[in-house]
RNA sequence: GUGGGUGUAGCUCAGUUGGCAGAGCGACGGACUGUGGCUCCGUAGGUCGAGGGUUCGAGCCCCUUCGCCCACCCCA
């Protein structure tokens, strides 16, 4: 390293600090989503940012690209010659071998069997979560190597309806965040269950093997691998190719076409508009039946999936846990905000407004004064504002109106004489004069009228 | 893992064949004594991402390096 200044700490690739916009619009967020999945039944629930690494191995698959190449593998903070004592990070014992949760299913899945949230007998349980994510991809437009996902999962039940009723929530969702359903596609498939797959699965590998010549290198490794992933293609040739094959929704059993059947009558009931995609195969091995994904049409650069989903009636059970069926999405924080730009909505928004108290001088009484009016303001719940640099008047007022000041109280040697102060209305310019002693009240009343009714950009 | 682009003021960016680092916006102050937004005037602010080289002289040319952006791939 050259001598002189050290560099400034700088975060790690593909990482965002969230602060003021951003910031506001991820609790927006998040209470929209608490807000419309309440209204269906779902609970909020957290669950840690690291699992062992074994529930993302099994739960996701291991022959899927993230547990393959994406995953932030981390061991616990023991020292070095205790993990070479042990073997190397290859034989660590499973507690050891810990990963940062690529995305939020597999871990909640792991929490439902460890605290048994669906016990014997009872209904399904419903649950949503909001947090970090983690993938170690190459950092683009709409893809980052922390992220944030709102999901929501559901357990206990293979009726279709919830499947309808859980794609109409995440529709809602986007609607009241700003998306309506003209800027957006859902697109839907069902990809059977183990019954139907692993004969399908088979019968789009000979499909993939008739065809070898036509295809790129990476679909012909696909035949022994994951077949079902050269729908995925992006290869025009490929893409081509695969429009001829088989398509799952063709070869499903008896009792997956009939829960897909279902699935599309309640969505069309609802008036959720849906293209079935034939190619439509999410990367994760835990989907069966019903699967879907929303892309959003505009603003999007090349990751326009701002969410998806599906069935997984085996994963609870390939975490060790009972027979369970299950189901949920995830969404994109990062890439619903990219969307919503697109479309001119901010959901972060402004500050919120506030209430300034101004000096008309510098004297001791007065700095008095507004200490106390402030320190009353806001125990009064008041998000208050003033000045710390012995700014003019004037120069307060500008600041005021930088802070979104709805109201502004001054005090002044004159007003302090009279027991009061004067409350301006920047809107309105009006100003009254408020006793002293009755002025949190009176200002906290003046403020909530102001600013409750819609004053924000809705 | 592969490929392309780009780093100059707080932000968005100009910067000619190598010749004294600029603009717009923003910030701050002021425009007759205690009142904001508009307008006008003024002020401050830069290790030109970092290190090395060529040159009388480098923001510009060469080498190295780091960051960021975008695309492939995959996904939210």
């Amino acid at each position: 390293m050259a001598s002189g200044k050290p560099n400034p700490a700088r975060k790690p690739e593909g990482t965002e600090d969230l602060y003021g916009a951003s910031m506001r619009a991820w609790v927006r967020m998040r209470e929209v989503a608490g807000r419309v999945f309440g209204a269906w039944g779902y609970d909020p629930v957290e669950t840690p940012a690291m699992e062992q690494l074994d529930v993302f191995v099994h739960g996701l698959g291991q022959a899927t690209d993230v547990v393959r190449k994406e995953m932030f593998r981390a061991i616990t903070s023991t020292n070095l010659a205790t993990v070479i004592a042990e073997g190397g990070e290859g034989t660590l014992k499973a507690s050891r071998r810990l990963a940062l949760r690529p995305e939020g299913t597999a871990g909640f899945v792991r929490a439902a069997i460890e605290h048994t949230f669906v016990p014997q007998g009872a209904s399904c349980v419903k649950s949503w979560y909001a947090g970090p994510m983690f993938r170690g991809e190459r950092v683009q437009k709409g893809r980052l190597r922390q992220f944030h996902q709102i999901g929501a999962e559901c357990l206990g039940s293979d009726d279709p309806a919830l499947d309808a009723e859980l794609i109409i929530m995440l529709m809602d969702f986007y609607r009241a965040l700003g998306l309506p359903e003209g800027a957006l596609r859902l697109r839907l498939n069902s990809m059977g269950d183990s019954a139907c797959r692993p004969a399908y699965r088979e019968l789009v590998r000979g499909f993939l093997l008739e065809h070898k010549g036509e295809l790129c290198e990476e679909c012909v490794a696909r035949a022994d691998t994951n077949p079902l992933r050269a729908f995925d293609c992006k290869n025009e040739g490929c893409q081509r190719v695969m429009s001829a094959a088989p398509a799952s929704a063709d070869h499903l059993c008896g009792d997956c076409a009939e829960h897909y059947a279902k699935v599309k009558a309640r969505l069309d009931e609802a008036g959720i508009a849906y293209e079935e995609d034939p190619t439509l195969v999410r990367g994760l091995d835990y989907y069966t039946r019903t699967v879907f994904e929303v892309e959003a049409l505009t603003g999007m650069g090349s990751q326009a999936a701002i969410g998806g989903g599906g069935r997984y009636d085996g994963l609870v059970e390939l975490e060790g846990g009972k027979p369970t069926p299950g189901l949920g999405f995830a969404v994109g924080f990062e890439r619903i905000l990219i969307a919503l730009e697109a479309l001119g909505v901010e959901l972060g928004g402004e500050e919120p407004p506030c209430v300034y108290v101004a000096s008309a001088g510098h004297e001791p009484e007065l700095e008095n004064a507004v200490f106390r009016a402030c320190l009353a303001l806001r125990r009064e719940g008041v998000r208050t504002e003033r000045d710390y640099q012995n700014r003019s008047l004037k120069s307060q007022f500008k600041q005021a109106d930088k802070a979104h000041a709805a109201l502004c109280v001054v005090v002044g040697s004159d007003e302090l004489a009279a027991g009061e102060a004067t409350l301006r209305d920047m809107a309105t310019h009006e100003q009254t004069p408020v006793a002293l002693d009755a002025l949190a009240r009176e200002v906290a009343r003046r403020f909530a009228a102001l600013t409750a009714p819609g004053e924000r950009g809705e």
